[in-house]
DNA sequence: TAATAAAATTAGTTTTGTCTAATTTTATTA
DNA sequence: TAATAAAATTAGACAAAACTAATTTTATTA
């Protein structure tokens, strides 16, 4: 079994490699990820590869194995499970349910997460829009396209955000943003990138291309 | 905020405060209850002191603060909610929550408990007949009356189990004994101070002092 | 290519919570 | 009361997981 820093480490390095635009999972990258200092993680990349759950390389970077993937994925779907009950049954907000299940992730037993899986439904996405893995491991592909790439004149389907941070989630919140939601793209401004959206065919509004680029589209 | 390691001694000392027949909760009681090394336990109770919650006197030995009481019972709460849970919504057996619940009782979020209450409908007891504090730390009183000291013709009525290990439920299940269940003591048997019990008005059937003294009732 | 910057690593330290072994204190009993 | 047993404590060690500061390695750029 892994400790629960063993987990958030796991966990970090899958999450930096299902990023398209990460091609080397590097020292300096994973202690950025989970705001450790760079010598901490090199410790625990030496921990890892003894327990044979990464492989590393000085070239190629740190990669999971079969065995490091498996637990990694395991740990996202009770996360993602967990997301799912503290909004659903315990009506935490959205910004607020992430860090909760942050501690409940790492609560082992056999079984925890294939009953809770059972008792909300089997359902096929946490409320961020990230896909939740089955109990054999098996997981759909992640909304990968921004709204930041969309035409103008086009219209949108919200299906996830990339930013999970609660001052993200609680802006698209006073915006009436969730998943599901309808953005139209009207205008681009030359000036800083920034858009005139509709939302929900509602009044013009102006937001960030840093706001734009955490928004994904189905 | 505490560890969780502080978490489990304040739970232990809590524990033994409620236990009628200890009237000082010394170094190797704390020791033995969790399993731990008594010079460990002279540490912690160094470091609880210093945190203000507990006192220690070596003639009398530990006691908690108000503050560390109301600790403690903030992490009893969380435990029996969590057990309800675990049995109600999860399906798990009898036996097998307690250990969950030992994990799942260090989640510390505001509002969790409250939610978590609320959820199950602001339950009274737990599924082993201990009573569930109350938002405020009030909390009814145990059971405390054993079958071990009831008359021989009479019937009583399963309120609560004083062990909680594993071994225990499921001895109780194989008996089809569970909270709420009717027992008549037959007759006890001077050699060996077994007793010949009937449940629910079945067969008669023999067990051990040792069993009956950890069957509390209303 | 040499100089510089960035990244990775090593060495040594800290905190938390545990341990063992030795010692001291307290309690029990002959 | 003195001897013995039990309980408590101290001293020192260890593992996990983090840190800082210094150094080495690798990459970038003038």
């Amino acid at each position: 079994m892994n400790t629960f820093s063993e987990e958030n480490y796991l966990k970090a390095i899958f999450r930096l490699s299902q990023m398209p635009a990460v091609s080397k999972i590097s020292t300096s990258a994973i202690a950025e990820s989970l705001g450790n200092n760079p010598a901490s993680v090199v410790d625990m990349i030496r921990k890892l590869t003894d327990k044979q759950l990464i492989e590393y390389d000085k070239k190629k970077g740190v990669k999971l194995t079969a065995q490091g993937e498996k637990d990694a994925i395991q740990i996202i779907r009770k996360h993602r499970l967990w997301e799912v009950f503290l909004l659903e049954k315990l009506e935490y907000r959205w910004d607020e349910i992430h860090d909760i299940a942050e501690e409940l992730e790492h609560i082992k037993h056999t079984d925890l997460a294939d009953r809770l899986d059972k008792f909300l439904g089997f359902p096929e996405y946490d409320p961020h829009g990230d896909p939740i893995p089955k109990a054999n491991g098996k997981m759909a592909k992640s909304f990968s396209a921004s709204l930041a790439d969309g035409k103008t004149g086009s219209t949108y389907r919200v299906a996830a955000v990339r930013d999970t941070s609660s001052a993200f989630l609680q802006y698209l919140h006073k915006l009436k943003i969730s998943i599901g939601t309808q953005i139209r793209l009207i205008e681009q401004i030359a000036f800083d990138q920034s858009l005139v959206i509709s939302i929900d065919n509602g009044e013009p509004t102006t937001v960030s291309s840093k706001f734009v680029e955490n928004i994904l589209i189905s």
